[in-house]
DNA sequence: CTGTTAGCGCCTTCAA
DNA sequence: TTGAAGGCGCTAACAG
């Protein structure tokens, strides 16, 4: 059926090491036979199977991408799919594979995701979309199986995460907002067993003392990140608290959702009420007003993941926790 | 190193073959010695290497899923991830794993998509976010690997293809807004490299054809999926025909891009103009208005394309076209 | 420069 | 019910 060594070596009249060391350009075979043999190869449509390569060596040369829970993340599309367009630029460029893996099927299938990568060989995992409180967790960062995590600030001796700075980026935010002369500045948050929204919280709680404001608990809503949790939390906020005049969300769904509901309640953004997203998402840049927010570098977290990864699979590096930063894109919602 | 099958053996006093039978379900080994086997396994940490087993049987139980330049279409990342979702689920609920593949990496190589399915020894390939023009349109249709296209309506002996019935999706759509009293009704489509632009456009035509109206080719207008189009192609449009009052987009960033033009130009939606999208992004729901779509079941793409490359695969089934049927959701903007 | 030999971890006849 | 032997396609010493 399928052609293999033996039979490119039977053509060329040569041995399969031969052919064997043509392939991987190994010197010590001559110009003369080595081209026979390509071309042999060529004719005969010949290609090394990964597979027994994998056997032999070893090594399967290829990782696994966890995306956690496919479906249940509407909102997160956008900043996942980046990502992994990110993760997988890089790991391929430098010839690796890339098999999908996810919770739900390991769930289904009662087996634990590690032993889902050993049976693969897998060499090591990226982990995305999990949440704290995910009963995964534990696993991944225990495992031996080196490994890195999207948002997931677990550090162990194989386990180490990419995140954007989201203290920083929280705090870069409300900054802003008190320099444009606000006070009273609301806060949504993202629910709370999502990593992002415990730093989020302190880059606002920062940014508020070090301006010499008051943190008040009232001022802050833990909601879902997408737009319906957004327009509940804003009700909420702008009900009880008529003095607000800016509100910073932790996504910019939420962000949008909060529009909606100030501009429905006949005030207007930015006029009455300043407003922030996070995410700068494609869409920020189209409702009206265009919406103002922190973004993160969604591809490039993908690329530095793959490169940490690839740092501790190629070269032993260690894993470790690699921030970066964010930026604050103005437009007109604040 | 990692424990293999022999271990197990020496450990349980058994030879490798009975270990074998034990892990495959095999009848003809007695419970005894099977639960012993299972339990050394156990303590041992064993689990068996699928690459092996692989080789030996001449079977990976893995597909590509071949995402053709994944920066390259913004806009279609909703799209893209709701049916890959899809297509993991299914497959993984068959025990078959997923290798991403990419044209870019295959580029960037050299190599063939076709040889980097071989090379990993890939039973089928599922390829989503082509172009017509795409130079590798060619080699898929003409490949003797199953496939399976997402709006990719090619068809050959290996080749399958599932997508949205557009001609119908377009053409309930147009029909809706007839029903409503508008006449002249625009169109922005897509480019016209994506399949889904010719199915729609014939959808428009037929709409307005059955309804005893001219189709005026001053009235449509090719444009990108992306917001910044559908706003461009609006101002065109409206600029040249003022007796315009309806608009029809081949995709819902095209329209929130169409409404903002309007609504900049001093024109209310839908009372001046009506608006209507394609696809069902769900920003459409908190747009304002509200928008009008034609809505894609993404999700049951992914399924069904995974269950006709199953059914290549696993029963020898021909394959096909599938059409899924679209359908319409209307809400403030028409 | 090239061939021989011995596996990589697993499955599958064929005997016992 | 079990084991021995051969082989899947390929690589890597080790000799020539």
């Amino acid at each position: 059926m399928t052609v293999t060594i033996r039979d490119v070596a039977r053509q060329a009249g040569v041995s399969i090491t031969t052919v064997s060391r043509a392939f991987n350009g190994y010197q010590d075979v001559s110009e003369e036979t080595k081209k026979k043999i390509l071309q042999v190869a060529e004719s005969l449509n010949y290609r090394p199977s990964r597979v027994a390569r994998s056997l032999v060596l070893q090594q399967t040369q290829s990782v696994g991408l966890m995306i956690s829970d496919f479906n249940v993340n509407p909102g997160g599309h956008h900043f996942l799919f980046d990502v992994i367009a990110g993760v997988h630029d890089r790991l391929a460029y430098l010839g690796y594979d890339i098999t999908l893996v996810s919770t739900t099927t390991a769930r289904q299938r009662l087996i634990s995701y590690i032993d889902f990568c050993t049976e693969r060989r897998l060499e090591g995992v990226i982990v995305m979309g999990m949440r704290l409180d995910d009963p995964y967790m534990q696993e991944v960062a225990e495992a031996k199986l080196p490994s890195v995590g999207i948002d997931l600030p677990i550090l162990s001796r194989y386990c180490g995460y990419v995140m954007t700075d989201n203290v920083n980026g929280a705090r870069q935010g409300v900054r802003y907002l008190i320099s444009q002369g606000h006070r009273s500045i609301g806060f949504v948050n993202g629910h709370a067993q999502a990593a992002v929204s415990v730093d989020r919280l302190r880059g606002y709680q920062t940014a508020m003392q070090e301006a010499g404001l008051e943190v008040k608990e009232d001022w802050i809503i833990h909601s879902n990140f997408l737009v319906d949790g957004g327009e509940t939390a804003t009700r909420q906020l702008l009900q009880n608290h008529p003095e607000m005049t800016a509100i910073f969300y932790a996504s910019d769904l939420m962000a949008i959702g909060g529009m909606r509901c100030i501009q429905r309640m006949g005030k207007k953004v930015p006029g009455d009420i300043a407003v922030l997203g996070y995410d700068n998402i494609d869409l920020g840049e189209w409702v009206t007003p265009m919406l103002s927010t922190v973004a993160q570098k969604r591809y490039e977290m993908g690329v530095a993941a793959a490169d940490m990864l690839m740092g501790m699979l190629l070269r032993q590096e260690e894993p470790g926790g690699r921030l970066l930063p964010p930026s604050l894109v103005i437009r007109e919602s604040s």
